[in-house]
This record gives structure tokens, sequence and C-alpha cells, in this order.
DNA sequence: ATAAACCCTATTTTTTTTATAGGGTTTGTA
DNA sequence: TACAAACCCTATAAAAAAAATAGGGTTTAT
């Protein structure tokens, strides 16, 4: 399951689509709309402002706001984001690699082997839904 | 990811069907030859005998054993016996649903139903690959 | 008889997640 | 130019979940 951080991601920038023409958006009405504790929604931007999905505006009338198409935010990339690797295991992670200690030889499990095949699946899934398919629902 | 306890549990299953000729295997056996704690992995192949995967037998000479095809357990099965949902928010389970706080309205909300097309999607690969696919790599 | 092995429940420890705290900095507006 | 609204940053605390341990009980082949 997702974590809550990056279930509250997901609504952000769900917000933030939806509000694109209006300019910037402040944490306190997404935090408001979505009853999301003020200060931990602030946390997730920020992040999500690091990773270049978003800009802000600092000052009376800033906020944050969408700088890249919704086709081009998969949930591939916030999922990682928040949340870390989308593989089964640690052995078998693209971006978070490492070795597992109750399997003596990688390359003869095969564990190992079936997770990368799994892995390679989820991720066709998790790249190809984006903020777009989202909002357009 | 997995939990450790869904990781033993494949390893456990694993190797039980590696030694299915052999009889019953010890939890001995198995916490020897992958470094897992004996009692943690006690638990974790009662929780499968209740789930019906293993048979046991008690006293001297006993232990577990496999008493389905690797080719009838699939990853989903082990998955949610041991780590829970496969949906990634609770609004989409099929098995553990529970609403979402922060969704008003589950019918109008567009991560709902993506969520639910991810799941779909997932589900068929994780019902897909079975313990006989570990065993034969 | 006895030792080997499964069976069961509860508790503790550790780790991760979630949330809070407390300030600092920037900037539009009156 | 004061001020309030809003972002920015780091650290810490609280809660929940995962991982591991403990301590016995029961069954059964030899």
């Amino acid at each position: 399951m997702l974590s809550k951080k990056t279930k509250y991601a997901l609504h952000a920038l769900t917000y933030l689509g939806k509000h694109r023409d209006e300019g910037a958006v402040t944490i306190h009405d997404i935090s408001e709309e979505h009853g999301i504790s003020h200060k931990f929604l602030e946390n997730i931007l920020l992040e999500l402002k690091k990773a270049a999905m978003l800009g802000s505006k600092k000052g009376k009338g800033g906020g944050y706001y969408l700088i890249k198409e919704p086709s081009e935010i998969p949930l591939s990339k916030v999922i990682r984001l928040l949340d870390g690797p989308i593989a089964l295991l640690p052995c078998v992670s693209l971006n978070y690699y490492e070795p597992c200690a109750e399997c003596k030889d990688e390359a003869s499990c095969g564990i190992n082997k079936v997770m990368i095949q799994v892995r390679d699946e989820t991720l066709k899934i998790l790249e190809n839904k984006t903020l777009e398919d989202i909002l357009k629902e």
C-alpha cells in the first residue's frame, strides 16, 4: 500500500492540476480541501518541488503550481519519490538496490528472477498512468 | 516492498518445492539454509498451513510439506496472506476495503478510478506468477 | 520413555511512518 | 515601509507496524 505521504501527494497534484489556470495555490487551500495537516502537507510539497514537479512563489499571494504537463507526471515518479522502491524486493530494485541477506547467490535465485519480471511489468503500468489519467476521470 | 515475512515465506515455499520428493522438511532445515530465525519462521509456516498451502506432520521425523501443486500457488495468494492488500489504496482493495478519509466522494475521485485500473493490471501479474515459475528458474 | 518436531499465545524490541514544533525568509500590498 | 501571508528548513516526538523473542504445550516415531 502507498504511504499517506504518497497518497496526499497525489491529492495535492490533482488539486493543482484542476486549478492550473488560477495561478499559485496555497498549502492552506489544499489542506483545507482534503483535511490534511498543514505542516505535513508542507513537507510533501517541498519534496515535490525539489523533484522539479512543482514551482512555488513566495510571499503574499504566493503558493504552488505545476511546472510540468500532467501527462509528464507518471505515478512511478511520485511513488518512487515519496515511498521509495517499486520493486517488491531490494535485490531487484533499479533505484534502491540492496542484496538480500538470506539469498546466497542471486544469480541462481528463482525468486530474484521472477521478481525482476514482476518489477518490469509493474513498471510498465505505473509509468503509463499519469496525472493526466487522474484528471480526466 | 514485501515484508520480511512474505520474503521468508517465499524462500520457505521454494525450499519445500525443491525438496518435494523427500517427505517432510523441518523448520530447522529451512532456517539454517537461509539464516532465518527459527521462531519467526515457525510463525510464518503456521500461517501458510492455516491457509491450506502446507501440510505438516508432528513428532520425530515430522516437518512441513507442500499440499498443492506449485502452479497452484500464485504470488498474489502469498502476498495477501502475509502482507495484506495488493491494491495501492484502501479504497480500491478487494479484500481489505476501507474508505479514504481525505476523499469526499469516491465516485468522483480520479485517483480512485486510476487505482482500480492499476490494481486490476497488477493482479493479472501476481496471479499469473506462481511458485512453479520460481522453481523452474 | 524420550527426544524431536510441530503448535499456540503473548510480549518485547526495533523500525518506519506520521505528525508536530519552532522558527527563518521572501514578497505583495496598503 | 510596516506587516501579514506564504513558502522554506531542520529537528524532534508520537504512533503504528514490523520483526523478533519467549516460554511453554502437544504429538509421535523410535
